[in-house]
DNA sequence: CTAGACATGTAAGGAGTTACATGATTGG
DNA sequence: CCAATCATGTAACTCCTTACATGTCTAG
């Protein structure tokens, strides 16, 4: 195994909450999910196959327009039980990050290295961006704190996003700032 | 493509501080980079004959013993110029982090949920743990802030490590405060 | 009428993990 | 002498990305 098939149970997290087409499921790795984990439709709609025929998921088809076919999946029961017991089992893993500029930053020997301010600063660009986007997010999925109440999982999670990137945008300003002229 | 092959520059990166066979290698992804980047010898013997092929390394046999031969990997010219390269090029994609314990996360409705108290309360275990890990890395590697001027590179990542394992754990902290009775 | 979004699949290939397989050396 | 470490490889399998392939619907 070369990972434990996560995405079976985001799939299934997100049938949790509404039935869902697998072109749904696509899309809410973009604005939803997108943070913290990825998939394409191609990973997406074998994978729900396979879910289907473990009696974990089934689908209804409904037609939109003339003769436009969705195949809309619903969680099962035993689904259910699934995802709940994935969520409620130890996490103990902590898998590395795997930070490709933090990798090059690695094989840089000395504080005079030539490239290490544009790559400092292009990082700083990078993540100030990012961070501006997940302030963003915040600000449009949970508009006042109420809503934080009936989605705590989501609203944690961008929390903790934007904390993240907090901090990793303060640690480049730093780091550039005890650069030598 | 799945990925753009990481580990090809590890591997030069390393050989260009001085040569290794490919069992160094290996364990420099135990105690070294591990912390960052993680890959099985299963992975380094075939990735070294490919950069051999290519011209990237050489390597010599040297025994030690009565018959037990070694294989020292040297980096080439051309290696050096290709980890140049990669280094200097941008870094613009932000790898997403996946981290299952904020995926499952994701998945919690409200702050009533029974499972959420368990869950926080072993990512602040395995957190903290990671974070003394951490600095005792750093005091063992760079034990005067002298040192720290000749592998730059490592003291920073170190520390930016701890730095994120720190607002982590405080994160958690703070989150199991805020919880309901 | 046409571009962009909606909708669903398969194929090919690289990256990464686990397991299989073998043998030498060193220190207690 | 025996266990742990040193040392090198291959095989099988899963995960994930990119590309190929097809067709419908809707808004301007």
């Amino acid at each position: 195994m070369a990972q434990k098939n996560k995405l079976q149970f985001i799939i299934l997290g997100l049938l949790n909450q509404q039935p869902l087409t697998g072109y749904d499921l696509t899309k809410a790795f973009d604005d939803e999910i997108g943070e913290f984990w990825q998939a394409q439709h191609s990973q997406i709609y074998p994978q729900l196959k396979r879910l289907e025929e473990q009696g974990y998921v089934t689908h209804e088809i409904t037609v939109s327009g003339e003769k436009l076919e969705k195949k809309l999946y619903h969680i099962t029961a035993t689904g259910r039980q699934l995802l709940h017991e994935w969520i409620s089992v130890g996490t103990p893993d902590l898998t590395a990050t795997k930070d490709e500029f933090i990798l090059k930053l690695y094989f840089i020997q000395t504080d005079r290295d030539p490239r290490l301010l544009a790559m400092l600063q292009e990082q700083l660009t990078l993540h100030t961006a990012k961070l501006a986007h997940l302030q963003q997010r915040l600000a449009t999925v949970f508009p006042q704190a109420k809503a934080a109440k009936q989605h705590y999982g989501h609203y944690l999670i961008l929390q903790h996003a934007i904390g993240r990137e907090d901090y990793y945008v303060n640690w480049l300003k730093q780091t550039l700032k005890a650069l030598p002229e």
